[in-house]
DNA sequence: TTGAAAGCGCTAACAT
DNA sequence: ATGTTAGCGCTTTCAA
C-alpha cells in the first residue's frame, strides 16, 4: 500500500518539496508563493490522494496531537460518558484520544502508562489505580503532562479534577438518615485504597458519626472490583442476614448497584418497603427503573471540560502550570427508593 | 520537556546508536552483542529514562501498532462495550485504539476517516453511518486495511462483521404474535438508510406478514438519532393514541427503549399487561428492570474478536484478503416484558 | 517567487 | 563484537 509522499508530488509537479509543504499548510501566501502555483499544487495533491505522514510530521515537530486516556473500563457507562465528553471537549483542539482500560490493575496501568508515553501522546488524563505511583513520579519528573480525574493520588502534587466524594457520600447518608434510617448497609470496592472509595466510605461514616450512629465494621463489605456480580450475590445475602436488620443499603458505585438491584430482586426484597437504597453515579438505569433509585450524580461534562482545558494549558505552558486541584460538587437526585 | 534520544545515550555510553538499538529491541543476542554491553546498555537506558520515538519508528517501519474505531457514540453502552471488547483483542496483537464517535453525520464520519489515515492508523474498524461511501470507496482504492462492523454498506465489498439484524428481528416479532400480540408498533431510528435498521424492519415486516398481519405503515415511527429522548416522548404517546390499539411496542435499539420506558412509565402504561415491550440490542438495564425486558442480544465479544483478527489478516496480507463478510446470530432473551 | 539542504530519531544493511 | 551510514517524509531556514 505504497502511500504518495511531498516527493512523488515534488516529482510529477516539478515544484520542490518546500513549496508544495507551505502550500499545503496554508502559509503559501504568508511566503509570496503565487496563487497559480498554489492552484496547481492543490489540485494535484487532490488528485493524487496525497495525504501527509503524520510520523514525519511528529517526529519534526515533536507534537502528536494525541492525548491518552487511563480509565478503569471504558464499558463502564461512567467512564464511557465521560470519555466522549473528552473527545469532544479533545476534538475542538483538534486532539484525538487513545482510551486505555487499567482494569484497577496496577501492573496494567504501569504499562499502559509507558506505552503512551512511548507514542508520544501529548498529555495524559489519567484515573489512576495506581497504589504507589512511581510511574507518575517519574512522568511528573520528565514533565510529561498529566492531568489526574476521577481520583486523586496523596502527596503526589499533579493538576487533577475531581468531585468532592465525601461531600457527597455525606450528603447521601444523611439523606437516608433524614428518612429514619439508622441501620445502613454500605457496599464498597476493592481496591480500596482509592481515594474516591476512601472518601465515600469517609463520608458516609462522618454522617453516620455526626447523627450519633455507631457503625459497626461488619456494615462495609468490600467487593472485588474484577467479580462484582458473583460477590455481590455472595456476600449481600450474608450482609442483610446479619443480626443487624439493615433498612437501607448505600452502594459506592454503579456496578455495585447494578449487582445489588439483581440481588435483591433474587432475594425477593422490594425497595423501599424492606430496604431503600442509593448509590454513587447517576446512570439512565437508576432513572428508569421503578422504583427509581436515589443515586448522587457526578458532573462528567464539567470534568471532561475542565481536565482537557487543565491540560491544554499544561501542555502549552511546557509542563509548568500553576498547579491546580478543582474539585466539583455532585448532585444529590431523590427518589423513590429512598422515600418512604 | 526534553527527551533522551539513542543519540545522548549512544554520546554517554560510548556505544554506537545502531548497538543500543540492537540491544533495546532483544535483537542484541542474535548479532552477537556481548552480554557485558547488553547489561551497560539496558542499564544506561533504565538510568536516563530512555524511550523511543514512536514517530521515528513508525517512520522507519511504516507501522503504526494503531487501529481506528469508528462509532455512532462511544457513551452508547452497546458501543462502549464492543468498544472494550475491541481494546483487549487488540492489546493482544500490541495495537491501541483510537476512539472517535460520529454522531451519525456522515460529514463528521469522513472527516475522522481522513483524520485517521493521516495519523497512520494501520487499520481501521467502522460502524459506518456513510449513506455515500465515496471515502469508504478511496480508502479500499488504496487499499488500506478496513473492517466494517455492525453495518454494512450495499455494493462495496469490504470485509465486515455484523450480525443478522433480519432475523433477529423475525424472531422476536414472531415471539411477540406468537404471545397473540397483532398490533405491534415499531419505533426505529433515524438515519435510516443504515442496513441494521432497514434489515430489523425488514425482518418484522416480514413476520407479520408471514403471520398474515397487515403492518400500516404509521405503525412505524422513526425517531432522530439527535434527539431520541425528546422525539419519543414527543412522538410516542400519539403513536399510541392511534385508532389502532398497540398491544406490544418493538424499539429498534437501546437508546429507543431507554426512552420508551420512560415515556411509557410517565404515560401511566404498565407493562406487559397495558402494552408488551421487546428491543433490540440487550444492556444491563433490561434484566434488572422490572418487568424484565425481553431483548434481541448482540455477541459483542464475538463481534470484536472477530474483526480484530480479521483486520489483523488485511494488514498483514497487505491489503489482499480473502473478501470476509461474518454474519452472527443474535440471542433472543424472552423476559417477563412479552408474558402474559 | 521558489529551491536546496539540514535534521528530527530510528533501523537495517553493510563495514570493519 | 561493534560502528558507519543511508534514508524514512516532513518542516523550516537560508539562499537564489
Amino acid at each position: 500500500m505504497k502511500r504518495i509522499s511531498l516527493k512523488d508530488l515534488s516529482a510529477e509537479l516539478k515544484v520542490s518539496k518546500a513549496t508544495i509543504s507551505l502550500v499545503l499548510n496554508n502559509k503559501g501566501d504568508k511566503h509570496g508563493i503565487s496563487k497559480a502555483t498554489q492552484a496547481r499544487v492543490k489540485a494535484k495533491a487532490e488528485e493524487m490522494c496525497y495525504f501527509p505522514n503524520q510520523f514525519a510530521r511528529g517526529l519534526r515537530s515533536g507534537q502528536s496531537k494525541t492525548i491518552g486516556l487511563v480509565v478503569a473500563d471504558i464499558a463502564n457507562p461512567f467512564y464511557a460518558t465521560m470519555a466522549r465528553y473528552i473527545e469532544d471537549e479533545a476534538a475542538k483542539l483538534e486532539y484525538n484520544l487513545i482510551i486505555c482500560s487499567s482494569d484497577e490493575k496496577d501492573e496494567k496501568e504501569m504499562k499502559l502508562l509507558h506505552m503512551l508515553r512511548d507514542r508520544r501522546v501529548d498529555g495524559l488524563i489519567i484515573s489512576s489505580t495506581l497504589r504507589k505511583p512511581t510511574k507518575l513520579l517519574e512522568l511528573k519528573k520528565l514533565k510529561y503532562p498529566i492531568v489526574l480525574i476521577d481520583r486523586e493520588i496523596p502527596k503526589l502534587d499533579v493538576p487533577s479534577v475531581v468531585v468532592n466524594n465525601f461531600k457527597g457520600a455525606y450528603e447521601m447518608t444523611r439523606h437516608l438518615i433524614g428518612m429514619n434510617h439508622k441501620k445502613i448497609a454500605y457496599l464498597s470496592i476493592s481496591p480500596n485504597y482509592l481515594s474516591t472509595i476512601r472518601d465515600r466510605i469517609k463520608g458516609y461514616r462522618a454522617a453516620m458519626h455526626d447523627a450519633g450512629i455507631k457503625v459497626n465494621s461488619s456494615w462495609i463489605v468490600h467487593i472485588p472490583f474484577d467479580d462484582v456480580k458473583n460477590s455481590v450475590n455472595d456476600l449481600l445475602p450474608s450482609l442483610l442476614r446479619q443480626s443487624e436488620k439493615f433498612t437501607a443499603l448505600f452502594t459506592a458505585n454503579n456496578n455495585l448497584a447494578v449487582a445489588a438491584l439483581e440481588t435483591l430482586n433474587s432475594l425477593g426484597l422490594k425497595i423501599p418497603n424492606d430496604i431503600a437504597m442509593c448509590s454513587f453515579d447517576d446512570i439512565d438505569l437508576f432513572r428508569i427503573i421503578n422504583p427509581a433509585i436515589t443515586a448522587c450524580a457526578q458532573p462528567g461534562k464539567q470534568i471532561a471540560e475542565q481536565s482537557v482545558r487543565l491540560l491544554q494549558s499544561i501542555i502549552e505552558d511546557n509542563g509548568n502550570p500553576a498547579l491546580q486541584n478543582l474539585v466539583l460538587d455532585t448532585t444529590l437526585n431523590i427518589r423513590e427508593s429512598t422515600m418512604p
